[in-house]
RNA sequence: CGCGGGGUGGAGGAACGGCACCUCGUCGGGCUCAUAAUCCGAAGGUCCCGGUUCGAAUCCGGGCCCCGCAA
């Protein structure tokens, strides 16, 4: 394997599923800093949950940098730490923040993003999902220079990845962290070298992953993934893993004894119906197409616990 | 102490002071070349500890456990 050359990186990033990145940067590279989330309140109990990017780096003695949000100052900070360090390139995946416009401005060629969808495709928050539940055959990875308008930025490289039948959003997006880990070094390398130059996106491509509920917004709502029973199994089943780990496809007992819905779903006879409060919740983590119809596999109605789709039908279809 | 729902045979659910019921599964038997089909029969249950009551799955108090929202 060639030689890299002795860059030194910061990271900015805040998912769980960073870790593989880190650990390429930092085998690889020289990394030098983190900058991620402050620690939140979480759960049932609201304690207090450090990330597993912060366990990482402080178990690794990395000067780590914890932001609330982008304040006032912040940025310069930043920038100062970058010329402290003599930091070459900062990446930045999944950080859940904006980066201010005057960072991408004052660190413009050095902050280089890691995009999950093939830009100018999906641009916005929800690239993997959207990819998803378009029925996409594959989907990927961008490097981009981060740029002030997001995700627009010039493209570095893009690495496509095809999206199985089966793939929730879950393990695709831990899928195409574990091969940007993989490649990042070599694109690094080859762009600091200069083998690598930048391209201008494409601007007849460009498309944005717009919520269906909250217009002009690029996340994911839990509204967006209410199961509409007017839509096809095929589609239905490609929102469940869409929204699979997160809000998770849902219904109601109500929606379920539907018309449109019976149609739909798959071994129902027709003069039988689901028991119970209608507006209660079910939330189908995992479906199967069978002759065209959805068969629903491991569903969890609002209050208990998941279960397998017949034992639902034993306790509540009559 | 952020808000809320819930623990009933092996699984999923009814019953909400008075004989614990339903669907599925399990076991035995019948019918079948055979069967996840069908018929007959059987076993097996109220999370734990107190309290109220003639009587508690049900009401009250205290535990333990599960889940949704929110973040």
């Amino acid at each position: 394997m060639e030689k890299l050359p002795n860059l030194k990186i910061a990271f900015f990033g805040t998912s769980d599923r960073s870790l593989p990145i880190l650990d390429s940067l930092n085998s690889n590279f020289y990394l030098v800093l983190v900058v991620t989330k402050t620690d939140r309140k979480i759960g049932r109990k609201q304690t207090i949950k450090r990330t597993a990017v912060k366990d990482w780096t402080l178990d690794k003695n990395i000067p780590l940098v914890e932001l609330d949000k982008f304040k006032e100052g912040e940025a310069e900070k930043i920038v100062a730490l970058f010329r402290e360090y003599d930091i070459d390139y900062g990446i930045v995946a999944d950080f859940s923040y904006i980066v201010p416009k005057e960072l991408c401005a004052v660190l413009y060629g050095k902050l280089i993003n890691i995009h999950f969808s093939l830009l100018p495709k999906y641009r916005g928050a929800s690239p993997v999902q959207y990819a998803i539940l378009s029925g996409d055959k594959s989907t990927g990875v961008t490097l981009q220079l981060l740029n002030f308008k997001i995700d627009s930025g010039d493209i570095l490289q893009t690495i496509e990845y095809p999206i199985s039948s089966k793939a929730t959003s879950g393990e695709l997006y831990k899928k195409l962290f574990e091969i940007s880990a993989e490649k990042l070094p070599k694109i690094l390398a080859g762009y600091y070298s200069g083998d690598i130059r930048s391209i201008k996106q494409d601007p007849g491509l460009i498309s944005y992953t717009y919520s269906r509920s909250h217009n002009k917004n690029t996340f994911i709502y839990k509204e967006d993934a209410k199961i509409d029973w007017k839509n096809s199994s095929v589609e239905i089943e490609r929102a469940i893993r869409a929204f699979n780990p997160w809000p998770i496809a849902w219904t109601t007992i109500e929606d379920l004894n539907s018309q449109q819905a019976r149609s739909v779903l798959i071994g129902q006879g027709v003069n039988k119906k689901f028991i119970g409060e209608g507006h209660k919740i079910v939330k189908i983590y995992e479906a199967d197409v069978v002759e065209g119809k959805l068969k629903p596999i491991t569903i969890q109605l609002e209050g208990k616990t998941k279960t397998d789709w017949e034992s639902f039908l034993n306790g509540y279809y009559k």
